[in-house]
Parts: structure tokens; C-alpha cells; sequence
DNA sequence: GGATTTCAAGATAAACATGTCTTTATTTGG
DNA sequence: CCAAATAAAGACATGTTTATCTTGAAATCC
């Protein structure tokens, strides 16, 4: 239901998102702290690269950095920059007689993808990060702390 | 977000839940109507005899059929027979840390998720068949008539 | 029993998602 | 300029989903 793809994306833009004020992060920091295949992680960052939501700098002291800041990053942004959630807005049977609606099967689903699309839109990169009264870390880092990656 | 085999499986699902009263239909026309890929339709119905939504009658006269009426058949259980929806329950870090509860993160994924899978329960194959008041019938066919398969 | 209809099951294949490896290009710091 | 660090890009490999084809098995009707 999410991609494999979109759990990585959102494990890494979430830690970018705490690690905002440190500078730039490199692929090989971020892969190891949210245990993501390095390589794969590379082209998925690089995605996020070309829909803007992150900007790369290369040689020493580079890496990646958010291009906004947290609060202006949503959940869905990030979703929809590795695998868009396509609405159902027309019939997938290209029925005639469905020209003017969706059919209720079709509605079902489509208000289902609605629900979905508005609950990741509504929550932002900065939700998710220093939750007052939630203990939890959102993975293997503690919040704005940068840990020793050996 | 949704396959194409859930979306296979619920088209024909709809049209079984309409044609109940007419007794078995075979695969070929089961595909036909819902335009579906016969062969791989007959795959996805094998799967919904093994989970216990239809019965197969082989022979003349023989096809599918719904094992209990339209208003005991919801969308999840079409969806799950295919594809079953994984809620997130641990981290799927594994992290020791999250043992007692999961981080904003994946609460925020599985909240997602509990929703799709509450909107799925709430709605019978009986809510997508002859909704009063909506002129689109489900697919290619009338509520409750048989098109001519030529 | 034989012919027909239909589901069942297996082998095969194409498309896509996921993951790895190698090489290249760019930037920084000495 | 040179060396090191780092992202970018492309080729390659694997796995899963989606689909097809062929053969086999069961039921019905005559």
C-alpha cells in the first residue's frame, strides 16, 4: 500500500528535516542512520532533488540539504515526488456511459485515495519531528543530535 | 495504490454480486463484462474460492458464484483476498527504542492506513449494486440484466 | 461411455520495482 | 594544480506483479 520506496523517502527527508541546521548531510550519513541501501537511497534523494524539495552540493563538507523549511515540507510532497498517488478521476474502463461520474465502485475508491491524499497533506516534515510528550525518536537518531556513525 | 489485481477482483466481484440470482458465471464472461485479461481473471477468482467469497462449479452450466449475499461481502475482503492491506505495527527499523509505541512517523502511515481499511469494511458489495439515485451502473452492464456477450 | 463445458494448475514471459556496481563530474581544501 | 570527498549517471542484477498459453481434471448432458 506504501512503496518501500516511500518509507525510505520519507525515513530520510524526516531525518534532513532534524538535521536542517547542521548544513549538508551526505548520502552515505543518511543511509546509515535510516538504514536505507546507500545506492538506492542515492537515486531516491536525487529524486527529491529534481521536484525541489532538496537541495545537493558536492565535494567535501556536501551533501544534501532541504531546500524549505520543515514546516512547508508536507508528508504528500514527498510521497508524491517517488510515486504519485494517481486519483481515480475518470472510469478505468473508458465506459461512455460513465462520461459524466465515477461509478460507485470508482467513487468508493477514489474518495478512499481522497481521504488518504488529504491526511498527508495536512502533516508536515516538522510534525513529525520533536513530538512534545512523544518519547519516540523517528528512528535511529535522537532528535537535532548528530550520532556517531560508528 | 490500488493494483490492478484488487481492481480486477472488485470489478468482478460487482458484476458476481449483481448476476447472484442467475446462478453460475463462467471466467469468460466474467471478463468479458468487466474487461479484464480471462486467464489472469481466472487466477484472481481462484483466489477468492480459496478464501472462502465464492464457489466454483465446474461442468455445463458451471462458473462462480457468491457464497454469501452482496450485503455480507465487503470491499476488504475482496481487497484482502488479493492483496492484504500490512498495517504498520512495529518499526520496521526494528529499533529497540520503539518497542512501546511507533514513532510519529509510522503512526502517521498507520493512522493512514487504519482509515483506508475502516472506509474498505464499511462498504458491501450491496452499496456498490443498485445505488438509488446514481444512473451509473458499475461496469459494462445494467443492474440485474444479462448483456448479450456478442 | 463420450463429447462438451468449464475450472485448475503449471510453465512461460513481459513489465516494473527494487537494489548494486562502476564510472564520471563537481567541489573543496591544501 | 592536485587530492580527496561527494553527488550524478548509467549499466547491470534480482524479485515481484501482471499477464499469457497449454494441458489436465471435473462436471454435465446425451
Amino acid at each position: 500500500m506504501i512503496s518501500q520506496t516511500a518509507e525510505y523517502a520519507l525515513r530520510a527527508m524526516a531525518y534532513l528535516a532534524d538535521q536542517m541546521s547542521h548544513g549538508h548531510r551526505s548520502t552515505i550519513e543518511v543511509a546509515t542512520v535510516t538504514k536505507v541501501p546507500t545506492p538506492y537511497l542515492s537515486k531516491v534523494l536525487k529524486r527529491m532533488v529534481d521536484t525541489g524539495l532538496l537541495r545537493a552540493q558536492r565535494g567535501p563538507g556536501g551533501g544534501f540539504q532541504l531546500k524549505r523549511t520543515p514546516e512547508l515540507i508536507t508528508v504528500w510532497d514527498v510521497v508524491d515526488a517517488v510515486e504519485p498517488v494517481k486519483r481515480i478521476t475518470t472510469c478505468p474502463l473508458e465506459l461512455g456511459a460513465h462520461a459524466k461520474g465515477l461509478c460507485p465502485l470508482h467513487r468508493k475508491l477514489d474518495n478512499a485515495l481522497a481521504q488518504l491524499e488529504k491526511a498527508f497533506r495536512e502533516t508536515t516534515l516538522a510534525d513529525l519531528i520533536n513530538q512534545p510528550g512523544t518519547p519516540q525518536p523517528l528512528c535511529d537518531f535522537v532528535n537535532s543530535q548528530r550520532l556517531p556513525l560508528n
